[in-house]
This record gives structure tokens, sequence and C-alpha cells, in this order.
DNA sequence: CTGAAAGCGCTTACAG
DNA sequence: CTGAAAGCGCTTACAG
């Protein structure tokens, strides 16, 4: 390792010190203004001068100071999102997917998380983003039911994917009413009775439009709605409510508000004994990598994250180049229901405790 | 819906128009480099001055412009990070570990992905993001094997989280010998006779180190080195591998370069009837999430990718704020080798193919 | 503790 | 097709 800079850091490429237009401008006996129009691709240089110029910029390793023409154009090439707990796969997969459009478009992406979904929290972020020159901004999931007021830079164009603060920004979402309506109804034409549910956090809007519409399906059909089980996303909550649905044979269908609470509640029924999809079936949703891969490969409903990111990126930079303020609007983004092995057609439990 | 932009925009907070510095030092009757000295925080004011300055900016709602402020002092206040593929565990939990301390810091982080791991992709995204005004770059695993020569911008200080680059730039990565070594030793000594690999790919360095550690494990324990399978990190990978691994009686036990192929390994061998861990233990590597929720679940080597993005951002930072270019050094965060129920002493497996 | 002047590096009008 | 001038909004020296 001591071996390593022993070359004098003369680099092949670029000069060692920053050039500036001004640099470029002198080598190629050209006015700053020519290297500006060269730097951006305008029609109006000829062909010779901008070969002259090319040769200039390539020979200092010439990069454009951003910070200096964002100041004097006003545009930066950069959207912001904010995002909370991003490690998670639904997030972590949007934001995927906004980064890829944004490259597509030739915007990068300054990332700014916040430690709880508040909108203080989100409020504050915005504002650390917008000090860093942006020209649009994507909140990703505020989560939040309280229809939130954010306090927002103005004139800064914002879309966000959480379904709490459609009507009052643009927004993009999953269609979760039609991905659980499926769910549900897939567990009741299996036969079961009635089909529980261990829902998400209660201050979750994607949670709770998941656990309205449960309950809306289970009435339309004219089942039982029990009372569902209070989970928090987490493996650990999924794990944690296995006890339950063991100890009560009444309960053969569980639909999880997400595939992480669906795994965790999975293993706990195999360390117990429960048949799944025998005894219990169990839906999740999401679709993460994993769900095909768990045993048994699980049921869920398809969320297309990668589109959501695409989507968000797609409107923002709508409203950037837009000159006026559009109206807020709404695009659904599909579900999917994935039948896999995790249910089965409906059979009594034998109510008898196991060991 | 269309009853929500009812009021007149004027929103409760900031004006419409976006408010300069010397919008505040007007209103507040004093100089614009005051007002810049409240914005930043300087001493060097009178309270009631900064009183007065700092009721201004509220009530104009005022936002110093980066660009503005980078042009004029060189430091932009924002990190750039360059990934490939990052909806995947160890990148995503590392990028989010790069945000959180980031922001901690002071920092926003500006990110570009790349379509592939390749040096050509890596450079032109740091060119990307350099334009972009940063004051210093991490590449998160970069992964490719050959040591290519990133050829990046002069003066921008660089980490990586990537071995392959080692000695060229200053890197962090986990200690994955320690950890290869640990999964292996384990499966020794539960009294298999030796011990399979299902391998990442070939161009990856962490994939390398791990199978030569592997095989040079089995070496000093003088056992026999079976031919590696390869895998592509895929669940669906590991699923694949199975079929060799339930063919094959010789097989009990089965180190996977990563998690996500263990998981598919365990359910193929489900599907097959083949006993995790009665007939077959299997290792893994990273320790996601889901883990310690399969069935059965995983013992594997846990990496700190939390921790693994702090490192880099105090690395990265160190070179920023120090004056002179310090030589390349290397942090190692230590892994973690957690041992749960896919992993059982050794009986040998009944050679007869089943049902 | 406060300020007048200069300039960071670029691009927007305006000429020619 | 090319350029001289002005200025984007801030902060760095330098005074006082």
């Amino acid at each position: 390792m001591s071996t390593a800079g022993h070359t004098p850091s003369t680099s092949p490429g670029p000069s060692a010190s920053r050039a500036s237009i001004a640099d470029v401008a002198r080598l190629a006996g050209v006015a700053p203004i020519t290297v500006s129009r060269v730097a951006n691709g305008s029609d109006s240089v000829r062909p010779d001068t901008r070969q002259r110029v090319q040769a200039a910029m390539d020979k200092l390793g010439y990069a454009p100071n951003n910070a200096a023409r964002a100041l004097r154009s006003g545009s930066f090439g950069a959207i912001g999102l904010v995002a909370h707990r991003l490690a998670r796969t639904g997030e972590s997969r949007t934001v995927e997917g906004v980064v890829e459009a944004a490259r597509a478009q030739g915007y990068t992406v300054s990332l700014v998380d916040v430690t709880a979904p508040t909108s203080d929290e989100v409020t504050a972020a915005a504002r650390r983003l917008s000090h860093q020159a942006i020209d649009g901004l994507i909140i990703i999931r505020a989560e939040t039911t309280t229809p939130a007021i954010l306090a927002l830079p103005p004139r800064l164009p914002v879309v966000v994917s959480d379904s709490s603060l459609l009507g009052r920004h643009a927004a993009v979402s999953s269609d979760q009413v039609a991905g659980t309506r499926a769910a549900v109804q897939h567990l009741l034409d299996l036969g079961h009775p009635t089909v529980h549910h261990l829902a998400g956090p209660a201050d979750s809007s994607p949670a709770v439009v998941r656990q309205e519409t449960w309950r809306d399906t289970l009435r339309a059909a004219g089942r039982p709605v029990p009372a569902p089980w209070q989970g928090d996303w987490t493996l650990q909550s999924g794990y944690e409510a296995g006890a339950r649905v063991a100890a009560d044979p009444e309960v053969t269908a569980v639909f999880c508000a997400n595939d992480e609470m669906a795994a965790g509640l999975m293993r706990s029924l195999h360390e117990q004994d429960v048949a799944v999809p025998g005894e219990v079936s169990v839906v999740g949703f999401d679709d993460i990598p994993v769900a095909e891969y768990l045993w048994p490969p699980l049921t869920t409903v398809h969320q297309d994250f990668g589109r959501i990111g695409a989507e968000l990126v797609t409107m923002v930079l709508d409203r950037v180049r837009g000159e006026r303020e559009q109206p807020p609007h709404h695009v659904e983004v599909p579900t999917r229901f994935v039948v896999r092995a995790s249910t089965a057609p409906y059979t009594p439990r034998t109510p008898a405790p196991r060991h």
C-alpha cells in the first residue's frame, strides 16, 4: 500500500488547477461567451471554431461550474427528494426509479431524509433542499394521515407520493384500493368465512386505506368484520401477531398490510406447527423480491415502485418546464394481484392446542 | 378535489417572489453583508441587529441562494454519491447511512446511479456530479475486479466502498475475510467434511474475496475444495443452485455469498424435501432484515451497512476540510457472525432419491 | 460590531 | 456567426 502514491500526481487527463471559461477562451483565442455556447451545444458556432474550443476544453479538462451557471440561468439541473426510512423496500425501489428517470432527463437528485414523517420535519428538509438549488421537489411517502400543511418555498414545483396530501399537491400513488379488494376477495372466493387483518401503523395513510378497504370488502360480502391486529410494518410485529393467530382456531385467512409482516407471521406459524396454507392462508402487500422465495411462496399485491418513481419525475419536470402552475393532479399506478402458494381453500382448523 | 385550491394562494409563510439578501437588508436597514453574517451565524453581530435582521428574513421568507453562496465561497454543502442498483439491500442501507451522516454534518447528498459498475460509467457519473457543485464524492461499490483507473476531476476528495480500488483511493469496506472465515469454520466445527460454496459474480470484488477466503479456510483445515457454483447475487440463482444441491448427497453444508441466494436455495430445498438444516446446512452473508424470519432462520454474516455509510461520510468530509491531500487510507468495518437455525451438526444424507 | 467595494464563473440580452 | 458589457446573489478581504 505504501508503494501506491509513488509517481507524481500529474494525472493523465485534466490539469491540476480547475480551469474556468476564461482560461479556455484565452487558449482557444475566442470570447468567453463562445466557450459558453460550445459547452451548451448551441447551433450558432462555426464548426472550426467549435473544434478549436473543444480542443482547448479537453486540454484544460474544463468542466463548467454549475453554481455559476445556476446563479445566472436560474436552472439547476437537480431535483430534490425527501424520503423517510429509505432503506425500506418500497422507499428504496421508488428512489431508484426516481434516480433512473432523472438521469434519463439529465437531472441529478439531491436526497435528504427525515427522521420522522411529520410535516415539521418534511418542511425543514424541503427548506434545506431548496437552499441547495433545486428545480423541483419530490416528497416520498410523508405517510402521515393528518393532512399537514407543508410550508414549502413558493414557486417550487412539488410532487408527493403520499395520498394524504392529495388535492393539496400533485401526487402519484399506487391503486391501493383495487389491490386490497383483490386480496380480500381472493380469500373469500377460497371459501374462508371471513378474513382477518394485520394492519399497518394507524398514522400511515396507506395503512389506513388498506384497512378501510379490507373492512368495506368484507361488509359488501356480508361477512363479519373481526377486530384488526395492529402491526408496525416490521417483520417483528408480524412475528408477534403469530401467537394470536395460532391461538385462535377461528382464524383461517389473514390479509397482512405488507409483505414483511406476512413473512414474520409465517415464520411464527411454522414454529407453532400451524400449516400455511393448510390451516391458515396468508396474503401480503408490496411483492418484495424475497416474497416469491419465502416458504411457502407468498401470495401478495404487487406494487410497481419503479414506475411510481418514474411518474414522480415526469410530473415534477412537467411543472418545472411548464410556464403556468398546473392544477394539482393525481396519477394512480395500477397494482397487480399475484397468486402463489400461501393461500388455499378453506378447511376448518383442528381446535386442539399443539406443542 | 375541486374545492381545494379555492383561497387565493397567499400562503401564510414566505412571500410569493423570492427574496434576496438585498431585500432583507433594505427592510432591516442594514448592509447586505450583515444579513449574510446573520444567515451564517457569525458571532460578531449585536443581538438587537441580529433580531432585526432575523425578523426581516422571517417576514420575507428569505432563503439564501445556494448557487450564489457556493460560487462565492467555493463550498457547496453537498456530497456526491455514485451508486449501482441502489434498491439492493446493501446498497440502500449504505445510502441511508450516508444520507443520515451527511445530514448530521449539514450536508445534502447528490445521488446518481450507473447502469453498470464499469469504470467508464462511474467516471461519467462522477463527472456529471462534479458539474453539480459538490464538495466531495463517495462511490459505493464500483464492484469491478479490474482495478480501473477512474478519471475523476482533480482536487475532488473521493472515497470508495470498493476494496478493488484500495491503495488508489481512500476506502471503507467490511471485513469480509473475517466474516467468511467464521462462516466456513462454523460449518467445519459442526463436523461437516467440507463446505460447498455458492459464489457471487466473478467480476465482483467482494464475491472474489469471499470465494478466496472460503477456499483458503478449507485448505488450512486440510479439507477438499469442491468446485464452487456460480451465482449472480439473485434469489433466482440461489433457487437454481438448489437442484444441484439436492441431487448430490455429498453436499451437506453450503456457504452462500449472500443472503438472497441462501433464501432461494432454501426454498428450492424445501420444494425437493431436503431438510434444512437436518440434511443440508446453509449459511448466508449480509444479514438482510428478512434473514431472521426465513424458514429456518438463516445463519449468516452480519454487515453493518449503516456504519459503512457513516464512515464514508466521515472520511470524505475529513478530506474536504483538510488542507492537504491525505494518503489513501482504509477503514475496515467489522462483521459479526450470527448463528441461527439453518445450520446443524453433520449427519450423512440418505443417498436415495425421494418420492 | 458594521459596511463599501470587488469579484466568484457563468449566461442574458443586446450589438454588429 | 461572434463579442463587450452587465449582472445573477452572495461572501471575501479590507477598512473603520
